[in-house]
DNA sequence: TCCATGTCCAACCCATTGGTTGGGAATGAG
DNA sequence: CTCATTCCCAACCAATGGGTTGGACATGGA
């Protein structure tokens, strides 16, 4: 077998956005993530230096990912409600993502990863938004970067918030994902429209 | 000086909400816990037994604080928005409980602590709701469920994900916390009306 | 063939941390 | 005063976990 230091490293990285999506930073066990790869430890420190660095390579891996997966046109623009509910549905197929972030949102107070390049890509939205606001084909009575800001939030706090799920909706045992999906673009068509 | 065993516990468990709040379960210390509270660490075994017990403590004490705190009359259930905005205050001057809550949804997947009083007491609020719904006072075009989570999830992301809010606002500078309980108060009763 | 490099394995180092213990001092009820 | 209780202090224990090291084998290019 030729050594393909690349699939080593993709092996790694793989293996550490679950184990750390599962357990956050402080929970997340450098040698489990070697296991879970089937590498040895050492690997870890020699292609990503330490635990935090693996981290921060695990979030930008992942937010690329989200990004790639999940564009928002110029006409989608029009109907949040369905970028609301394709978001959704990432997170409902790799829920790694959503967890990343809200443990970022915890954990690192300050300076996050790559806080430029996120920071263009939501302007990147924004203008989108905005766009279609000024275009009339999206309300204009809450500011674009308010109402990206309430998307992601209503969307993310599905996966994120498990436990209010349960204790809010459970009366009426109606909360399968394909509920909370139609009622999260619901909740954002009322509120864009 | 008399022995006072409740404030003991009191100093203890305020300690101990901090320390949680701050650094969540897996990366609060106990040591710090009983420095915070300047009492010494043995008594937490004593008081708590445990970490994890005392973590549950922690949460139920927050939870009646909160409920305590902010209530939901019948006659405030016609204006949600108003309501966000008491609940967005209360996080603002105490900022534990919604990351306790943060750190309980990524951590606790199964069960929670005081699951059954929770889910009474969030079935209260929703009745509030659903009963101001069927007064007309309150649009009903959203299930009272997806309504309340709605409210909280669009609160709590204010606190639960500051990385967001600075970057997704951080554009035009406008983000102190007036604008965020503006922006929340003026989504939740666009959801509303 | 030689050799730099990738990899595994296993042990190791050392700081941290949850939790315990024993001794002794303060406190207040009886 | 006596004594059970509360508390502090300091040391201690066992386990965990991040990170390192050294030895050995595989690989493939020069």
């Amino acid at each position: 077998m030729a050594w393909d230091t690349a699939r080593t490293r993709q092996l790694l990285l793989d293996a550490a956005v679950e184990e750390f999506a599962e357990h956050g930073p402080e929970g997340a066990r450098v040698a489990r993530v070697a296991t879970r790869a089937g590498i040895n430890k050492e690997r870890i420190y020699q292609y990503f230096g330490s635990k935090e660095k693996l981290f921060v390579a695990v979030l930008e891996s992942e937010l690329q990912k989200l990004a790639a997966a999940v564009p928002l046109t110029d006409e989608q623009a029009a109907d949040l409600g369905d970028y609301a509910g394709r978001v959704f549905d990432y997170h409902h197929t790799h829920p790694h993502f959503v967890r990343l972030l809200a443990w970022e949102g915890l954990l690192c107070q300050d300076r996050v990863a790559a806080e430029c390049e996120r920071t263009d890509h939501y302007a990147e939205k924004i203008a989108t938004v905005t766009a279609a606001q000024r275009n009339g084909t999206l309300t204009d009575a809450v500011g674009a970067g308010e109402l990206m800001h309430a998307v992601i939030a209503l969307t993310a706090s599905w996966f994120t918030l498990p436990q209010l799920t349960r204790m809010l909706m459970s009366p009426a045992a109606r909360s399968g994902p394909e509920h909370q999906r139609a009622a999260l673009v619901t909740v954002v068509r009322r509120l864009t429209s």
